[in-house]
DNA sequence: CGGTATACTTAACAGTGTTAAGTTAAATAA
DNA sequence: TTATTTAACTTAACACTGTTAAGTATACCG
């Protein structure tokens, strides 16, 4: 049965292939620049191709979108190996989950923004990987409760707060780029200092 | 000269109730979902009537942000007559900002969200009522600076700071309403007062 | 070899933003 | 008053869009 499995193999590659076309054009061009058609040619399919793979384009964008948020957790995880100083270890997430989507400011934009536009169903559901990631920030800042570094007790309110900043810089150096803003990483480090210490307050 | 007079003042006449047809449809449809030809069908003009009022689709999407900026505006202004007590004036100010994006969710991302996207040049150069927002905060800050409520002395990345928490969980709350929110006064209280303390410490 | 399922393509539909050319009616000049 | 210019608006068209139905060719199975 080797046929069968090469033949599904080749039907993954194009997937994977149409996805990473979609992607690139999605992230140079901007959602609404792209048409299906373009994605086609660049692939060297025909349009039509992209819905035996995809149910339509909004599809198309939910699986792109997919992928940066398990980028964003990998990302992430990485850092939580530190435990002894939780409050450190949430100051380098925010850190990074800003510059994250200051490194991919469309696939940023495209996750967090325009696909809860043309995905009511938002993407945050049970077992999701956008879940996940928010679970690993809660992780983060129950440890904070815990070792009584927050004044809070509110794990959810306090995760939930700490997201609202760093979801709020990070659009907004996206979306103003020209806005005079203060030198870039100092106002990082405000906003997380700021938000953090508000918590201990 | 009374007939050039009620001319101008048709031609004005017919202008407001492009853009009013507009925001209605771009606000209840958004903005991708809406066409020039329906936005003509509901004044009942042909669709190119409205290239001789603006430019094209982007112009008129300016326009609609520019009128939402003014009604924020006029919003926040309402309450900066009490000085005495800066820190309370900026706690209410933070609220009505993120009470307006709520109230006009669609009017908020297409301002701050969308229309980024379309038009790069921003929207918050000088002279601009963006800029008067952003200044109305600035100002606020100011205040609670000079009577060394603050700690920070830096006007400018405090202003940023406060604007971030504020954006970020309006944005939030608009973009992902089947999120678990904690009830959502207390989310927005607690992320206000949280950058308020912070920007004590 | 014949038939069937798989993978893909062609052609088409109804719609999009936008422009160039055309029309109609009012204002101005002779 | 009549001719001409100007302003306001419309018609028709172009090149595109997402998406579907129908068609084709190739590889697989009995």
């Amino acid at each position: 049965m080797g046929i069968k499995e090469r033949r599904a193999r080749e039907k993954e590659q194009l997937e994977r292939q149409i996805l990473s076309a979609a992607r690139e054009l999605f992230v140079n061009e901007g959602y609404e620049n792209v048409s299906m058609r373009k994605i086609a040619s660049k692939i060297e399919y025909s349009p039509t191709t992209i819905y035996l793979y995809f149910k339509d384009k909004a599809d198309l964008l939910d699986s792109v979108c997919q992928e940066t948020l398990l980028n964003l957790l990998n990302t992430l995880e990485q850092l939580k190996s530190d435990i002894s100083d939780p409050a450190e270890t949430l100051r380098k997430s925010g850190r990074a989950y800003i510059e994250f989507g200051l490194k991919y400011p469309q696939d940023y934009k495209l996750t967090f923004v325009i696909r809860p536009q043309y995905q009511k169903g938002l993407g945050l559901d049970e077992g999701s990987v956008g879940e996940k990631v928010f679970d690993y920030l809660r992780e983060m800042v129950s440890e904070c409760i815990q070792q009584q570094i927050f004044d809070q007790v509110d794990v959810e309110a306090t995760s939930q707060v700490m997201w609202a900043a760093v979801h709020g810089v990070t659009l907004l150096l996206i979306d103003f780029p020209d806005f005079p803003w203060t030198e870039k990483d100092k106002l990082i480090d405000a906003v997380i200092h700021t938000t953090i210490e508000g918590l201990k307050a």
